[in-house]
DNA sequence: AAATATCGCAACCGCCGCCCT
DNA sequence: GAGGGCGGCGGTTGCGATATT
């Protein structure tokens, strides 16, 4: 970069290249008395010759006490890979998923481990894994509406005959009697009988470990409340 | 041992969006 | 609403270290 910049000289009145230790030393004290932002009044109050820009890109990725150090390891690629295929190169989305590490880093390291040569099939195989998840839950989410629109005309159905209505269950507990019934549970649902007099109940019909919640091999990778933005474009 | 290629990383640039005036 | 300043982001560059020929 020297040939192009002039490494450690002056531009514009902004010092240039690699840190000293006593301008980290500098910036370090600055950011502990007043905190981080404001970066460009830096200068002004500590004498640093560098840009506000420079001073922030010097704490995110070097200076910063919670950044974690050393390799990136078979996990963190993992997530990276994966994370990839999901986001693109949206690093600094994909950094908030590893903490300690920072977008650069993990952009430099996209590029020297996968950008380049091998991994393409690492790369391919999580992008084709994400999107099949990303088909099945867009099914999931397609049936539980059919289901819901399903019990909805139903349920008027039953209105429209409120004469002769015995029972009038609200749709919620429609959904949850056939979630018990889909656990092995008899569910009777709490009905409005004539007279104003309530009857609810369920007894068991079986059973089983419940393991409807528990998380999947990519849920376990990352929060999965982001799942919301699935419709991005990769 | 010397020359060359590759890797890993730090730091820069340009662009964009947000916020304030 | 327009314009300017600032911060954040992604892309790129180049140096030093290490591996390979």
């Amino acid at each position: 970069m020297d040939g192009h910049y002039g490494w450690g000289v002056l531009a514009a009145g902004w010092r240039k290249g690699p840190w000293t230790p006593q301008e980290d030393k500098l910036l370090m004290e600055h950011v502990k008395l007043h905190g981080e932002g404001r970066w460009n009044s830096i200068s002004r109050l500590t004498g640093l010759k560098r840009s506000g820009k420079s001073c922030r890109l010097r704490w995110v990725n070097y200076l910063r006490p919670d950044l974690k150090r050393g390799k990136i390891t078979p996990h963190e690629e993992a997530i990276i890979i994966e994370l990839h295929a999901k986001w693109g190169n949206r690093w600094s989305t994909i950094a908030k998923s590893l903490p300690g590490r920072t977008d650069n880093e993990i952009k430099n390291y996209w590029r020297t481990h996968f950008k380049r040569q091998k991994s393409t099939k690492n790369v391919e195989e999580a992008r084709a894994r994400f999107l099949r998840q990303q088909r099945e839950l867009k099914q999931q989410q397609q049936q539980q509406q059919q289901q819901q629109q399903h019990l909805q005309e139903q349920l008027l159905l039953l209105e429209r005959n409120a004469k002769d209505v015995v029972c009038m269950p609200r749709i919620e507990e429609m959904l949850w009697a056939q979630e018990v019934q889909e656990m092995g549970y008899t569910y009777n649902l709490p009905c409005v009988l004539q007279g104003g007099e309530f009857s609810v109940g369920w007894s068991a019909a079986g059973g089983g470990e419940d393991d409807r919640w528990s998380e999947g091999e990519w849920g376990g990778l990352w929060n999965m409340d982001d799942l919301g933005v699935l419709g991005m474009g990769i």
